[in-house]
DNA sequence: GCAAGGTC
């Protein structure tokens, strides 16, 4: 392997950064053979170049070690393509690339060349994955023009170790030109179909519409790329799954019991229903023979074990999660940490330990530490117990080791607060790993009254074992008292509670990483880069809680791909080419191969997307005013004016045709105003005339000649109609009752929503009826009455409008909002429901304006223990001093007859027995 | 001026 002789052969090794040149030459330097380590400047001031002897097989190496900083090449189009005026875009998929050295590396290009004629071997230290072996091709290509005779080798290790470092440089092997050719793949697919749609769409949208978030929209660029779009198309998804919901009202029976041991809280196995009279019958029946008899007390031994060693993506979630660190500031943060050695490479997408990994010295190194030094001096004594082998996730990307400590520290005085949290996580989570479950034991008490089952659960913690040390957990569950099979008992409280069917959240960081994971976007070291985009492109933005809503802009342009059909918004793309260049690293599909196809679907992609323009236009105008800058021909997108908008009294309402062929009036000040009258779905033509309506005031209100289709309007009204939508207008308005608007609410279509809808993890979308509503658009039809209900509005912004829309909420003290239910026995009726998470608190908006208490949960019953007889007792608005109380938030029978006197003429709590 | 991927 080495060449003979006496005299020291000499060898250029190369790193992908300085810290690794400077830790790897740090290394293999401290055998006292090394001559000590010496430093000297490149041309590049950050890339020293360090030089030591090292024997290697026997021979004597004259190292000199030097580093690039990441890649040391770009791919671009030819110059004559460079600018954006210069060729159709259409160009770019057959446009000629170069790979060249950019002028900011040319000074590394130089001293590589310069050391490289020096010397008899390369030695290739890029990092051991996919863009590494890359760099590793563009290394040999500049050092190779400088010396044709270089004997080139790769080293492969997996942390700044030792033990690693070592082993890497005794088993050298030759550098994988498969990895580096599905790298070139992908930079040119990526580069191609970037620039073109970039350059398309920014070319088409920007000087047609008044961008209003950017105080110099002409500079703003509206970027496509395979991998940005599709994190966009995330938060957008669930957005509209959010806009599609439909709250809907259920009901639930809880129960609880007070005993000298405390208190059990029994569930309603049932969950809940959504039909009132169902549960309410199902209640009464509970009321009437409320004894409880136990049927089942089960108990069980529970472990919960511990997190999987860490990959990047976990560190981001869990920094996200435990600090509200975003993902970008975490991998800087831990970056610093891994330049520093006190952790390893940041940057894996590994969740196990390989079997050479000595897993007792990184905890060793740990036991001085003041706060978990005595938890890993436990770990590693074998009468504790304490120690187990880490479980791996099933992920090696067979470059680097999962992020572990790989220094120790007590703190550093250069660290700031979240240098200290970041390698505290990694040092916990490290330890948590390679430590026992905990160990819970969990009872679970069956009961049944009156046919109807509940169960209460209860956990104690046995053994916190990892949990002592993983402080970001816990593991909740609280003590319930002894219950013996067929002991009977009377509920101390019996209640029959509503709430309302809830969206899921807006997607946090954590959702968005996990998103992109699970689709394969981005690598671990870029995923941060994409999410940060979004923000900068002004696509998203990120509100105090790490959550993430699309601007209009964000929406526009997934919309408008998606009404051409396409799912370029999709991971589709991005899953296809990841798979193309597995195939391209394994060897089974060559290069120029699935460049070829790949590039040829996208250009078609491309032409077929450029003929549909017009859908992008039209989402645009959706949210846009249009720019008199732009050439005007596509005009008609934008609607003429009907009105100065009555209710912000600022812009002008204007007919709008959107995107799926529906009319709409709507107010230019959206989104600051999101005044909207939808017209009936019949329509198929409206244009503003300039009759000015005579009966409708503040004026001018300018009428619409309608065009309705026939099969969709009753055969003794006219196809033909010149309208006024100020109110006037009886045809307009008994047409929307009939035929329903074209608001997205009322669409048969399924919601946008849809893709996830399956996937929520609310709990009270857990059935299947929520599910269904979070995909089926809503049914509330508001013309004239101006609703903000619409594919763009939020629904707890329908409440803002008139001024009565909010009430503290009388549970929790947050705020209710006013909102419309939509279920069959309810429809139209105006109810406040609380916005917190979690609060499931809700009022009909008549009882609410009653004045005075505010009933929680709308209904709520409960018997006492002392309540025996027959079940029956007297009711008491106060709940305090009766045996049963009974209160009705909604103020009408919720059956046929009073459960307490038989009576059908009233209910319990009207019931003339009351207070006897 | 555009992508995504390295890294400073």
């Amino acid at each position: 392997m080495a060449g003979g002789g006496g005299r020291p052969l000499r060898a250029l090794n190369v790193a992908e950064k300085p810290s690794v040149a400077k830790a790897v030459s740090g290394i293999l330097s401290k055998n006292p053979s090394s001559g000590g380590l010496r430093v000297r400047d490149g041309r590049s001031r950050y890339n020293k170049i360090f030089e030591f002897n090292y024997a290697l097989h026997n021979q004597q190496f004259h190292m000199s070690f030097t580093s690039v900083t990441g890649h040391l090449m770009e791919l671009e189009f030819d110059d004559r393509y460079r600018k954006w005026h210069s060729c159709d875009p259409l160009d770019l998929y057959n446009a000629p690339v170069k790979k060249f050295v950019p002028q900011d590396k040319s000074e590394i290009e130089k001293t590589l060349e310069e050391e490289a004629r020096k010397c008899q071997w390369l030695i290739l230290w890029l990092d051991c994955d996919r863009e590494g072996e890359n760099i590793a091709f563009e290394v040999v290509e500049v050092c190779t023009r400088a010396n044709r005779n270089l004997n080139i080798w790769r080293a492969r290790f997996s942390a700044l170790i030792d033990r690693e470092i070592h082993y890497a440089v005794q088993h050298l092997v030759r550098p994988n030109q498969l990895f580096a050719d599905a790298v070139d793949v992908r930079q040119e697919i990526d580069l191609r179909i970037g620039a073109s749609f970039t350059r398309f769409q920014t070319m088409l949208l920007r000087d047609a519409f008044v961008l209003d978030f950017s105080t110099d929209d002409r500079n703003v660029i509206l970027s496509y790329g395979p991998c940005q779009f599709p994190t966009l198309g995330f938060v957008v998804e669930r957005f509209w799954e959010i806009q599609s919901h439909e709250p809907e009202e259920f009901w639930t029976i809880n129960c609880t019991h007070n005993s000298e041991e405390g208190t059990a809280t029994f569930n309603w196995m049932r969950g809940h229903l959504f039909d009132y009279t169902s549960a309410t019958i199902l209640y009464e029946m509970c009321v009437q023979e409320p004894t409880a008899t136990v049927t089942n007390v089960r108990q069980q031994e529970k472990l919960k074990y511990p997190p999987h060693p860490l990959s990047t993506i976990e560190l981001e979630k869990r920094a996200s999660r435990y600090f509200r660190m975003s993902s970008e500031h975490t991998m800087k943060v831990a970056e610093d940490l891994y330049q520093a050695g006190f952790i390893s490479y940041p940057r894996t997408e590994t969740d196990c330990f390989s079997v050479r990994t000595d897993l007792h010295t990184i905890v060793q190194e740990q036991q001085g530490h003041p706060v978990w030094g005595s938890y890993a001096q436990r770990l590693l004594d074998p009468e504790a117990g304490l120690w187990r082998n880490p479980s791996g996730g099933g992920h090696d990307d067979k470059a680097h080791p999962p992020i572990h400590p790989t220094k120790f520290s007590a703190g550093e005085s250069a660290w700031s607060q979240d240098h200290h949290k970041v390698y505290e996580l990694v040092v916990r989570h490290y330890l948590a790993c390679v430590s026992q479950p905990a160990v819970g034991a969990e009872t679970t008490v069956e009961i049944d009254i009156a046919g109807e089952q509940f169960s209460a659960t209860g956990r104690v913690i046995l053994s916190k074992n990892y949990l002592d040390v993983y402080r970001f957990e816990t593991w909740g569950g609280s003590m319930i008292p002894t219950y013996n099979y067929s002991q009977q008992f009377t509920p101390t409280t019996l209640t029959l509670d509503s709430g309302v069917t809830r969206p899921p959240p807006l997607l946090s960081e954590a959702d968005l990483l996990g998103c992109m994971d699970k689709a394969g976007l981005g690598t671990d070291a870029t995923m941060h880069d994409h999410i940060k985009k979004l923000l900068d492109r002004f696509y998203a933005t990120k509100d105090s809680s790490m959550r993430f809503t699309p601007t209009n802009l964000g929406e526009a342009l997934v919309m408008g791909y998606d009404d051409m059909g396409y799912e370029l918004w999709k991971p589709y793309l991005r899953a296809m080419m990841e798979s193309d260049m597995k195939a391209v690293s394994m060897g089974t599909k060559r290069k120029a191969e699935v460049l070829e196809t790949c590039l040829q679907q996208m250009k078609a992609c491309f032409v077929d997307a450029r003929l549909n323009k017009g859908k992008l236009f039209e989402a645009m105008a959706v949210y846009f005013e249009r720019s008199n800058r732009s050439n005007g021909s596509e005009q008609h997108a934008i609607g003429d004016v009907i009105r100065k908008c009555g209710l912000c009294q600022e812009s002008d309402m204007v007919l709008r045709k959107k995107p799926d062929g529906n009319f709409m009036v709507g107010c230019l000040g959206y989104p600051q105003c999101r005044n909207v009258v939808w017209l009936p779905g019949s329509v198929s033509e409206a244009s503003v005339t300039t009759n000015v309506c005579s009966t409708c005031s503040p004026g001018p209100i300018y009428m619409i000649q309608f065009k309705f289709r026939r099969l969709e309007i009753p055969p003794n009204y006219n196809v033909d109609h010149l309208g006024c939508i100020g109110g006037c207008d009886n045809t307009l308005r008994q047409l929307v009752e009939i035929c329903g608007t074209g608001s997205r609410n009322n669409s048969s279509v399924p919601g946008r929503g849809q893709g996830q809808a399956s996937s929520s993890s609310s709990a009270q979308q857990s059935n299947s009826r929520s599910q269904g509503a979070w995909q089926t658009a809503h049914s509330a039809s508001s013309y004239p009455s101006q609703s903000s209900r619409g594919r763009n509005a939020r629904p707890q912004e329908a409440a803002t409008r008139d001024g009565e829309s909010s009430i503290p909420c009388t549970s929790c003290g947050a705020s209710c909002n006013l909102r419309t239910a939509n279920t069959a026995a309810n429809r139209g009726r105006k109810f406040y429901s609380c916005q917190a998470q979690g609060c499931n608190f809700f009022v009909w908006e008549d009882n609410a304006n009653g004045g005075g208490t505010v009933p929680q949960g709308g209904i709520s019953r409960s018997a006492s223990n002392s309540s025996r007889r027959g079940g029956r007792g007297r009711s008491n608005r106060s709940g305090q001093t009766s045996d049963v109380t009974f209160m009705s938030a909604t103020g009408e029978p919720i059956s046929g007859r009073c459960f307490v006197c038989g009576d059908p003429s009233h209910f319990a709590n009207a019931c003339p027995t009351r207070g006897r």
